[in-house]
RNA sequence: GUCCCCGUAGCUCAGUCGGAUAGAGCGCAGGAUUCCUAAUCCUGAGGCCACUGGUUCGAAUCCAGUCGGGGACGCCA
């Protein structure tokens, strides 16, 4: 089942082909001027320049007119014409319209294109053993969530990993803080080697008070930075006491993460951290010295990463510092390792901050030299920060970070706000307008990410975020909730969806929106880009706007087969419309 | 110093493997509700696409340079 758009660009590629030009000059696509028709194929120009190009003149028009000859005939184009030096401009039959609306509505995927499967790692999320999530985890978990969505409506494997971070000097610093609080827990006892109690000796909140003390202490007290770091090197060295200790704070931080990613919507698959590779690491760099990639270097071990004709510096990948620690380089080559032999992924996505793609280089750059990927099969899709107004990654007034569950009681509060002013939701139980405003603020939160494109810094306006008009996540969810409130009345005065004919203009615009949904799909995915996805469902949603307020579709003088049709199309729309939601991670109230 | 990202309407952002008249939302000015949810729809005003030069029939888009903002650069993660 092929979309509207791609059987065009099959006549338009053999038009060109049989007179002699590649086929790729046929790429047809939608239309920068929508007011002439909603397609256009521009080869024409380029034929005549390559046509130039082997001394042959040619009026790039005269081509267009000889590919629109052979196109015409082509049962899904309605009028075809040549404008300005050679824009070739198609529309299409309402029969090609009301053909591929009935093939949407009953295939499953809804026009997105499966493809040969292959298993994907989503490396996400990213937080901290220890650190409360603030606003900067946002981005992370939902990019990295709608990616790991859109691979797998595609039909790939994928995998979603936390990846926390709770290996190295962090967990030194707990310790050490730990130990200078309470001296006499049986953790610090270097000669028990087992019998360590089952129940944390820490709460989140403990640690969450433990690491900034114990950090900020280092910062001004060489001392004091010195005993993190030799507790980091004892752990790294396996000293059973701090083993036990750390099992209690990723325990601790586990269960408090899963709280906090569940509020999001967002569910990993694998928990792992760094600490569950740590076993890897001695074989990992004996491999390295093996194969005389790894080399020392003033007391450290690193490996160059550098390349021959290469204008940048980038600094060599350090395997262990020269105190014999295990470092951040180290820890993520092991996790590539561990997914080598635990999985053996055909690819692995990094959704991590912009600000790390050296550190990625590095580390693809050294995964690729010991032979256990190609290059092609790493990719860090960075994203930027989120700002305040003043262009500075985004503070409270107070100067602080904003906690995320704060961020979410600001959004729902807003969605409450504006579900008591509209007044609609008088009547519904408690637990329904709280259920309600809880999936409007994330809605919210989550497109207001989304739709801005991964790399560029945005700024977070708090009284943007909570506006709910315009381009925002809650006008896809009205017009599905709109599209759901016709459905529960059709189905009272006892109307059926039935066969779809496309024949009101609004309709066209309508079902033409819906047909670009594969497309979108794919190329959101091929770019890491959700907003791509972001701007097709909008699109869909404003189409099925104008479409609903001029195309009545219950009102009591309309005939019962335009009942039908126009009940049909509203329902693919709704069907569209979650999905793209659902694979952005944000989910539809029954009514709002 | 080297490298990366960014500069588009008053504001926040799309558009960048070259195509016709550069789009959206907010804000602003006006309009639509005897009719399926007005968190909606319609109309309008608003742009040296940072700057300079180059390539091209054609440049917001490609190339070179300049300016401005953000960021990264061996023993934190």
């Amino acid at each position: 089942m092929s979309s509207i758009l791609q059987s065009l660009e099959e006549a338009f590629q053999n038009a060109f082909s049989d007179l002699g030009f590649s086929p790729d000059l046929g790429a047809v696509r939608e239309s920068d001027r929508p007011d002439l028709a909603p397609f256009q194929c521009n080869g024409a120009m380029a034929a005549a320049g390559q046509a130039k190009k082997q001394g042959e003149k040619v009026n790039p028009r005269d081509i267009a007119q000889s590919v629109a000859d052979a196109v015409k005939k082509h049962d899904a184009v309605k009028s075809i014409e040549i404008g300005g030096p050679g824009f070739i401009n198609i529309a299409p039959t309402e029969e090609a319209l009301s053909k591929r609306a009935r093939d949407l509505s009953g295939s499953e995927h809804l026009g997105i294109e499966q493809v040969e499967p292959r298993t994907i790692v989503v490396d996400y999320g990213g937080a901290n053993v220890a650190k409360p999530m603030h606003v900067g985890h946002l981005r992370s978990a939902v990019i990295g969530e709608a990616i790991k969505r859109l691979y797998r409506a595609l039909g790939h494997k994928v995998i979603g990993d936390v990846h926390m971070g709770d290996w190295g000097l962090q967990m030194g610093h707990l310790i050490s803080e730990l130990e200078s609080e309470e001296p006499d827990l049986p953790y610090f006892d270097e000669d028990k080697l087992e019998d360590f109690p089952e129940d944390s000796p820490v709460t989140m909140d403990d640690l969450a008070r433990l690491y900034p003390q114990a950090s900020n202490a280092a910062k001004n007290d060489e001392a004091r930075m010195e005993r993190s770091r030799l507790a980091t090197a004892e752990l790294q060295a396996g000293r059973a006491g701090y083993m036990a200790l750390l099992h209690h704070f990723i325990d601790v931080s586990v269960a408090a993460l899963k709280v906090g990613y569940g509020d999001l919507g967002v569910e990993f698959d694998l928990w792992n951290g760094e600490a569950c590779v740590d076993h890897l690491i001695p074989e990992m760099i004996e491999e390295f010295r093996r194969k005389n990639i790894a080399e020392d270097d003033d007391g450290a071990l690193i490996i160059r990463v550098e390349e021959e004709d290469e204008t940048k510096d980038v600094p060599p990948v350090m395997l262990l510092a020269s105190s014999g620690a295990v470092l951040y380089h180290t820890t993520d080559l092991a996790t590539l390792v561990d997914r080598k032999n635990e999985i053996d992924p055909d690819l692995i996505i990094y959704v991590v901050d912009q600000r790390q793609a050296l550190h990625f280089e590095q580390v693809f750059r050294a995964a690729v030299k010991a032979e256990w990927y190609k290059r092609d099969q790493l990719y860090h899709a960075g994203f930027g920060t989120m700002n305040g107004k003043d262009g500075k990654p985004f503070k409270t007034r107070e100067g602080g970070v904003l906690r995320l569950e704060d961020l979410l009681k600001i959004m729902n509060e807003a969605a409450a706000d504006r579900l008591e002013e509209s007044g609609i939701g008088a009547d519904y139980e408690a637990s329904e307008r709280r259920e309600i405003a809880r999936k409007v603020g994330l809605a919210a939160l989550k497109f207001a990410d989304l739709q801005n494109q991964r790399l560029t810094n945005y700024v977070f306006d708090p009284e943007r975020f909570t506006s709910f008009e315009g381009k925002t996540g809650p006008y896809l969810l009205y017009a599905a909730v709109r599209i759901k409130s016709i459905l529960r009345r059709a189905k009272d005065e006892d109307v059926s969806p039935g066969k779809i004919k496309i024949s009101d203009p609004k309709e066209a615009q309508l079902l033409l929106s819906l047909d670009a949904f594969g497309r979108a799909v794919a190329s959101s995915a091929e770019k890491y880009a959700p907003h791509i996805l972001c701007d097709h469902i909008y699109r869909v949603a404003q189409s099925f706007s104008r479409f609903y307020s001029d195309c009545p579709i219950l009102a009591e003088d309309i005939p019962e087969e335009v009942k039908a049709s126009r009940l049909a199309l509203a329902e693919l729309t709704l069907r569209q419309l979650e999905k793209g939601l659902t694979i952005l991670g944000i989910e539809t109230p029954e009514r709002m």
